[in-house]
DNA sequence: ATTATATGGGCTATTTATAATCCAAATCGG
DNA sequence: CCGATTTGGATTATAAATAGCCCATATAAT
């Protein structure tokens, strides 16, 4: 059985899924890595590698991102120490921000 | 008990994970979306809620990419079009690639 | 063509994530 | 300060992912 469809995804996420796992699966073949080659690095199995590399949207964000990295997918288009700027800089926004949020009125959106 | 570490992750693939969980809970304080209404709209739970903005390696890649796309934070730093212009492209030169690949020799990197 | 091997897919057992609670503490608006 | 509510964290039952097999097919190198 072809497990039918659980959860709705919006078509931006469902191509963002689709992009990165395109993205991993040419980079592996670009850097002549085996399936099971990557699966071993990146510590997981070979099945789970063939989900990630289909897109799969119940791939454990950890082991796909893990998997990127190895085979040099950048995410963010960003290296480590601009990654950690952003972290930095985020984290200072983000302490000057309310702690809790109060829908003030009956407006959810802003536009 | 907390978990103790099952698996390892590279420190770039934690870091983009930390970044991106950031960045989702800073676009949902700064539109004034409560964790509950972001669930809502997500269609998870308030945990999961909490997992994904803490950066959970073990959350699920749709789930985060779909939370993250109701709050704004654009994957790749690219808008539908743009995504979908890569995946056709990347669709080309996948097509143009081996399908299968064969470790010559011993070497497994290229370097 | 032949041979070795990579890939795709299915299957089951086990681990893990997720939902749905509930509670205590923190936070914000009045 | 007070009251309402958001948030964080724990717990438990359920659902789902993952690992580890297996097999058939496709692919690439010789």
């Amino acid at each position: 059985m072809t497990k039918l469809e659980t959860r709705a995804y919006s078509s931006y996420s469902r191509d963002a899924l689709k992009l990165l796992a395109q993205m991993i699966r040419r980079a592996r073949i670009e850097r002549k890595l085996t399936t099971q080659e990557l699966a071993d690095r990146a510590g997981i199995s070979r099945g789970l590698i063939q989900r990630i590399e289909r897109g799969d949207p119940g791939c454990a964000i950890g082991a796909v991102f893990e998997t990127a990295a190895i085979v040099g997918v950048r995410l963010f288009d960003a290296d480590q120490p601009t990654m950690a700027a952003h972290l930095s800089a985020n984290n200072a926004t983000l302490a000057l921000l309310p702690k809790s949020v109060r829908p003030s009125g009956k407006v959810k959106d802003d536009f």
